[in-house]
DNA sequence: ATAAAAGTTTAGATTAGTCTAAAAAATAAT
DNA sequence: ATTATTTTTTAGACTAATCTAAACTTTTAT
């Protein structure tokens, strides 16, 4: 079994190789975890010693199947719980991160079924992120960036990619939610920023910044 | 904030303490928490830096109303997690305990009052003990051990004072559950075993080990 | 009252996780 | 192709929690 410290190395390096292909390094890993360079390259020795990931010195580190195995069921777990506190405990979407990194770390798989069922076995979280299924399988369903969609075109937010407190409840504020109807009626070009109209509201500014971290889809 | 190994001490000094008016000794903690005494000195020193327990040495510890009042908000957690896997989850009553052990240590009071609320403020847990309210008062109702209780009196099953996987296995099989109609029809004299007439059936033999584990009340 | 037994504390060691500072390797700049 | 910069690793130290073995106190038995 894994600690709680491992668990959350080993979670923030399969994050750090999503999409992309190439080694994680040491200092990602760091920067991600907010710890020392050093610490990291003990921790990275004792987690590639149970080969849950595979280590070249100077060279950063791979995931292994049976790794993201592990960290598939760590977010399996981190979703779920999110998604309970905002469905049946009626917490905001900006309040359950930081919960749901402490209850990812129970370990109990009768608990974690138990929970699936009760929550009618959910596909996203309250961020719009996916839930991996039981054996770690994930629906990616086809999204794109705000920021890259085309003008006057109806679109759903289904994602955001930044989950900070500030940032999501700057979205409750301007109506910005998981469903909400989008339409990106003007593109200003000094800056990237974006006139859009949500849930048929009066078109409004938001800043490039904001518009690449709201996933949308037809 | 505590460590999760200090809120275990904690607590296990708390339960230790309940009831009795002496001082906790280092090999009763030991012994609660399957440790070794030389451990349990170095960490009620902790505790008593901390102002938890008042520590004399080779006498023992007593808590003082600063730890009381922490022990209570874990056991707090403990049990409305306990009621939350049983009532919500369909967990059986002798699946939860463990569990608990580890959802007492998350850290977020935010959590703790929308769970109780989502639980409908409960007084009690899956098995009969008593749920501390917010802030750490407990409703204690008059109850009696089924051993000393009277020969054909209508009693009602209203708590166990053993949590044991097995022993509430052998309650579920036998038909005692929390609310149960319980009847003692004899008392064998010779091995202080009850007859009893549990919701009505015929009456069957328990023994005085088992009777001494369960309370009712009229 | 003294000796034996039981209980508790201290001393010294170990493991997990962390840090800073120095050494080594890889990458970038001249 | 050297040199300078950046990144990573190693070395050594610290804290929390744990253990065993030895020393010390208290309690019990003679
Ligand atoms: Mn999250
Ligand atoms: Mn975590
Ligand atoms: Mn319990
Ligand atoms: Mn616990």
């Amino acid at each position: 079994m894994l600690s709680y410290t491992e668990e959350n190395y080993l979670k923030s390096i399969y994050h750090l190789s999503e999409g992309g292909t190439k080694a994680v390094l040491t200092n990602e890993i760091a920067a991600s975890l907010n710890t020392k360079a050093a610490t990291v390259t003990d921790m990275i020795k004792k987690l590639s010693s149970k080969e849950l990931i595979e280590y070249e010195k100077y060279y950063g580190v791979n995931i292994t199947k049976k790794g993201k195995q592990l960290a598939l069921s760590i977010v399996r777990k981190h979703r779920l719980w999110e998604t309970f506190l905002v469905q049946k405990l009626n917490f905001q979407w900006d309040q359950v991160h930081e919960v749901a990194e402490q209850l990812e770390h129970i370990h109990s798989s009768l608990l974690i079924e138990k929970l699936d069922e009760f929550l009618g076995h959910p596909t996203a979280d309250p961020h719009g992120h996916p839930i991996p299924d039981k054996n770690g399988r994930i629906k990616q369903e086809k999204q794109v960036v705000l920021k890259d969609a085309l003008i006057n075109k109806t679109l759903y937010v289904c994602a955001v990619r930044n989950g900070s407190p500030s940032f999501l409840q700057y979205l409750s504020k301007i109506g910005v939610q998981i469903g909400a109807k989008v339409l990106v009626t003007e593109r200003i070009e000094f800056d990237g920023s974006l006139e859009v109209s949500i849930k048929d509201n009066n078109p409004q500014l938001i800043s490039r910044e904001a518009a690449e971290n709201i996933l949308v889809k037809e």
